[in-house]
DNA sequence: CTGTGTGCAAACACTTTGCAGGTGT
DNA sequence: ACACCTGCAAAGTGTTTGCACACAG
C-alpha cells in the first residue's frame, strides 16, 4: 500500500528543479514523506528522520518547502499543522496550489492522507459569496485499521 | 446582518441550562461569541471582551463551554483554533454534536462565520474506509466584503 | 569563493498546571 | 458552608530569530 509519489533517488533531483540546494536534511525529510505517503507533523518528521537533525533546521526546510510549492500544509483537528508532499501533477503545475482534494484522518492510527482520486465536491455559497478555495477533512477509520482489527 | 444565535438576556439562563455557573467572565464571552454571530480565536476574545479577564481566565472558559457543549472549535487556515457558538438546535440535542455545517473564511476581512444553512455533501469514500464526520473550511470573499468595496 | 544551510543559544508566543483567595449557590 | 471560579506565578510546549561556522555550487 506504499503508494510512493516520487522516485526515490530522485530527490536531488527534484530540490534542484525548485531551485533548492541539495543538503542531506532535506534529501531526508523528502525522502520521509515521500515514503510514508501521509502527512506528516513536525513532530513524526523530527522522529523519522534517521539523522538526527536540529528543530530549527526542520522547521525552515518545512518553511522553504511549503514556500517553495514542494509539499503543502494540512488541516489537522487538534491545531497543530501537519505537511504532505504535493503530487506529480502538483509540481509540474506553474504554482497555483489549489489543493482540492480531499484529507481523511483516521481516528484510530491517527494517520492524516490525501485522498488524491477525491475531488471536493462544489459548494453553492449564498449569494454575495466568492468561492476561492476548499479544505475538507474526513475523520473516521482507514481502510488499514478497518480491515486489520 | 448581526445574526444573533440566542436572545442576549439569556445568557445566565443558557448556562444553567449547562450546569454552569453564572459569573461575569462566561457570560461575557457567551454574549460576545453570540453578538458576533462569527468564529472568534483566543486572542479575538481576549480583546473583545470589555472587562479584562485574566489570559488563564479565558483558556478555561473556553475549554469548559467546549466540553459542555457550548461552543464548538472551528478549524483554522493557519493551525490556529477559533470557536464558535453552537446554533439553538444544537444545545437541545443530546450532545452527539456533529457539526455538519460548512464553515467560511474570508480572506479580506479574515472573520471565519458558520453557514449554517449549507451542509457538506456526502463524500464517497474509496472501500474499506469509514465515515465519521467532516469538517469543510471554505475560503473566499464574504458577502460584507464583496458588495462593500 | 560566495551565498546559502545548519546548529546552537536565546527569545518569543501559546497553553497548561498549582495554589491561595474570592464568589456563586 | 461548600464547591467551584478566578487571578497570579510558574512551568511546559511549540515556533521564530540572530549569529558564527560549514558546506554546496
Amino acid at each position: 500500500m506504499s503508494s510512493k509519489i516520487l522516485a526515490q533517488q530522485n530527490t536531488k533531483g527534484i530540490l534542484k528543479e525548485f531551485d533548492l540546494r541539495y543538503t542531506a536534511c532535506r534529501s531526508e525529510i523528502l525522502d520521509l514523506l515521500n515514503q510514508k505517503a501521509v502527512a506528516l507533523s513536525h513532530a513524526d518528521i523530527e522522529k523519522n528522520v534517521g539523522a538526527a537533525f536540529d528543530r530549527v533546521t526542520v522547521y525552515r526546510t518545512l518553511k522553504t518547502f511549503v514556500e517553495k510549492g514542494l509539499i503543502h500544509k494540512v488541516l489537522d483537528d487538534e491545531g497543530g499543522s501537519k505537511y504532505a508532499l504535493c503530487s506529480e501533477a502538483c509540481h509540474r503545475s506553474d504554482r497555483h496550489h489549489h489543493h482540492d482534494h480531499v484529507h481523511f484522518k483516521c481516528l484510530e492510527c491517527g494517520e492524516t492522507s490525501c485522498l488524491e482520486g477525491i475531488t471536493i465536491p462544489a459548494i453553492s455559497l449564498p449569494k454575495g459569496y466568492i468561492f476561492e478555495e476548499a479544505n475538507l477533512l474526513v475523520n473516521g477509520v482507514c481502510k488499514k485499521c478497518n480491515t486489520g482489527s
